[in-house]
DNA sequence: GTCTATAATACGATAGAC
DNA sequence: GTCTATCGTATTATAGAC
């Protein structure tokens, strides 16, 4: 991938995250990705919607790269989310809760009038999903157990972060940690 | 109040919760409202913002009713947990999933740029876990226990809430509901 | 691959009449 | 209380040169 198009997937998955979907301009991506402005309907033909699926791809696999490996070296699943959790805690705390979910607030924003991202977003969370299932199945859980957890662990996480990005503090994320640990051993 | 501003609010109210706040824009809230289009200064000399955190706030109190209401009418703290997310899943699902969480998106979208917009969603997100908490408490629950459990729900419902938006589908808000009143009924 | 210029449209907000 | 007209400034996207 060229260097220009890269710069501007790595710009515009930052400013999605921090400000949306409708508040991001091309304009600003462009100027804060320091690529050639006139690079942009060359490398994203269809404009906006292309370069924000782009980078919510590219950001859902990063992120769960990182879900994959702390779980993986964790102990135990319960372990693993705690910690998981608190990662996400740090980066939002470092980042003065300007990171406000990876993904959240463009999957509000346009679930309702564009498939394309929609449809990126509903793929994103299945991936992170299922990896946060398979981390529980090996920990002896049942599937549909595990399933259930899975996916109330996931939302209590995207929650989380929408109550600490509001309240500029991390607490949200502590409660969910201890409560998540706890309901996952309980599965056992 | 007169009708013109109570009819702005209203729909203001609406198009914020399926829209978001950069999503809205004043023309589609004068024309939706039904109300005089010179009446929107008028009424609200601060403009969008202005509007919005009226809206935000009458959103906030009736939803806080409701959260109330369900909860006291519960023989326990986690049947009306489990009603109260079972309730929310028919309201996303009536609406073809264009309702999104009440303020969620506007939270998220508002946090860093407007201090008024941003205190105002904190004010209505505590509002909502003390509402959540004292129901917890009234079962017997420890206050500490009980304040981390209310955010714990919180969180899971504004998460799961994001979830089922997405997918347009009402499963998780179900795992939430299952999982809640497992993590309660385990606090006794 | 990159540039500039510009089309076409929407936005929030204000002024001043009535 | 309500109206229209308008200002200034964004936006996405395209055309055509280089």
């Amino acid at each position: 991938m060229s260097d220009s198009r890269r710069k501007i997937v790595e710009a515009a998955s930052r400013l999605l995250e921090e400000q949306g979907y409708h508040a991001t301009g091309l304009s600003q991506i462009v100027e804060e990705s320091g690529a050639p402005k006139g690079s942009l309907y060359y490398y994203f033909p269809d404009g906006k919607r292309e370069i924000s699926e782009t980078a919510l791809r590219e950001t859902g696999q990063r992120v769960e790269s990182n879900i994959r490996q702390i779980l993986g070296s964790a102990s135990s699943a319960a372990k693993g989310v705690q910690t998981l959790i608190e990662t996400i805690g740090r980066r939002m705390e470092a980042s003065n809760y300007q990171a406000g979910g990876p993904i959240t607030t463009v999957a509000l924003e346009t679930a309702p009038d564009s498939k394309r991202l929609n449809r990126a977003c509903q793929e994103i969370y299945n991936d992170w999903r299922v990896a946060l299932r398979n981390r529980i199945v090996e920990d002896g859980v049942g599937g549909d157990r595990a399933d259930r957890l899975a996916g109330t662990v996931l939302a209590s996480i995207e929650g989380a972060m929408v109550l600490a990005r509001t309240h500029q503090d991390r607490g949200p994320l502590e409660e969910a940690a201890t409560s998540m640990t706890e309901l996952i051993k309980a599965a056992h």
